[in-house]
DNA sequence: CGTTATATGATTGAGGTCAATCATATCTTT
DNA sequence: AAAGATATGATTGACCTCAATCATATAACG
């Protein structure tokens, strides 16, 4: 009865994508869409479950709400505990009441969730463009959420384009929280055009700036230059300031940067 | 044994709103925390879901639309079998290209879902305000997804409030799928201002207007009304001819109406 | 105050899910 | 080619949820 491993782990696939495609799969379902009995069923769902983003549930199984956003699971990665001292940190800047953004990535999902773990809250309203920290945020106490809409970007899991800049001309923001692809002596950069040009849309509307890399991405440029230090409020990172001046980062002042 | 009505109704109160709270409450968990049987907490949920906005599941009971549970929520319930055959009869309206919005709520959600089934869209602008339907039709092939920025409700896992209806001035909808919570005579109606107001605002940028609701909401009178008869293109419902007009609702053309 | 209505808890049985066990076929490894 | 490992399906019993039923205490009502 047994049977090669290669189809076992292709069946099991398919019943991944079964479960995200219809967001709940019942037992017996599987047993008629995969041929297999119930006892192999449930096997089948402890092995995808344990590789994430499924949840198992009496009858059947469930796909994971921000499954969706799977791509942009701030929890996975090696940079998860130089992110979470970043988010730290950025947090700490953040008032009990105010008007913030948070733009799109994994370093500033990672704000929003440590953002949730703030008890003192009184009133902020929080705007993002990203459906990741939306979906961390939904709910949080004290917060206010809004999200700017815009175009549906899969890979970045947020709302980008011509219709999210021009719904930014109504805010006006106390600080806002940005990722960055690059930081070299010019500034901080992004990859992709339409990112850079939503951020600076954002840096329009905003009083303090901080933008939040780690030090991975130090010395890195990348092709589109959304701010120059000087139009920071403060670089957040996990980098030594030793780190940047030898990567040839001028340290206006100690002001700018929170390591 | 027998307990003050104003004892029990407070009792169910509180049942309502720890359920609101946590999301999702077991049965057992409810008989401790409100010092009852398993058999009185059992008719207590059959009361507080009766008066709406509460659904069963089997083990305990689920806020609606948490988002936790958007999708648990969307297949629970003896209503699913209804809402995807609706959701079936409102994806055959929809062209393989073009520009159409969905609305909040399990029903349109259970047609985003079915829309994700379609193999043959071109080229679909999708707009919604419902990240619950936007997760699920993220990455979906054929489809340009639109997310319409505003306020986030947590009930609903959607976006509302005054920045929603000022982005919506940006579209024109070939088509629109909307929910509602009660259909009569005098038309569709919804149980809250912000969701109507909304509704309305989508309504004008509108061709083609198709209401889905199920046959429970048949009769039923909620407060904001939405839309009058007149101004459907049609009603998507799996409720008989013959039951909507014993209920008061006019059948003004056969072709108003897909049941 | 007396009668009626009903909210409650206990009990029962039906229906369903699930983990554990076991024999077996067959893939994998040596 | 032989031995070992393992994926599978059938079976079993435990466990849970739930609706229905019943007796009872007590609120509600005339």
């Amino acid at each position: 009865m047994r049977v090669p491993q290669h189809l076992v782990d292709r069946r099991r696939e398919e019943l991944r994508s079964l479960i995200r495609r219809d967001g709940f799969l019942p037992v017996a379902e599987i047993c008629r869409r995969l041929g297999v009995s119930e006892a192999t069923a449930r096997r089948d769902l402890v092995a995808v479950e344990a590789n994430g983003h499924i949840t198992r549930t009496y009858g059947g199984a469930l796909a994971d709400y921000n499954s969706a956003f799977a791509s942009l699971d701030e929890r996975s990665g090696r940079a998860r505990p130089a992110k979470a001292r970043i988010a730290e940190k950025a947090v700490a800047q953040i008032p009990r009441s105010g008007t913030i953004f948070l733009d799109a990535g994994t370093t500033i999902q990672a704000v929003a969730r440590a953002l949730t773990h703030r008890r003192d809250l009184t009133h902020l309203v929080v705007a993002t463009n990203s459906l990741a920290a939306a979906s961390v945020l939904a709910g949080a106490a004290g917060v206010e959420l809004h999200v700017v809409g815009g175009m549906f970007l899969n890979r970045q899991a947020a709302l980008m384009g011509t219709r999210a800049v021009r719904a930014l001309e109504d805010w006006s923001f106390d600080a806002a929280f940005l990722s960055g692809e690059g930081m070299d002596d010019a500034g901080v950069s992004n990859s992709h055009e339409s990112i850079a040009e939503f951020q600076r849309a954002v840096l329009h509307q905003t009083d303090n700036i901080y933008f939040c890399l780690d030090a991975s991405k130090l010395g890195r440029s990348t092709p589109h230059r959304v701010a120059p230090w000087k139009q920071l409020t403060a670089l957040v990172t996990d980098a030594l300031p030793k780190q940047l001046t030898t990567h040839g980062i001028e340290l206006s002042s100690r002001k700018h940067l929170r390591a």
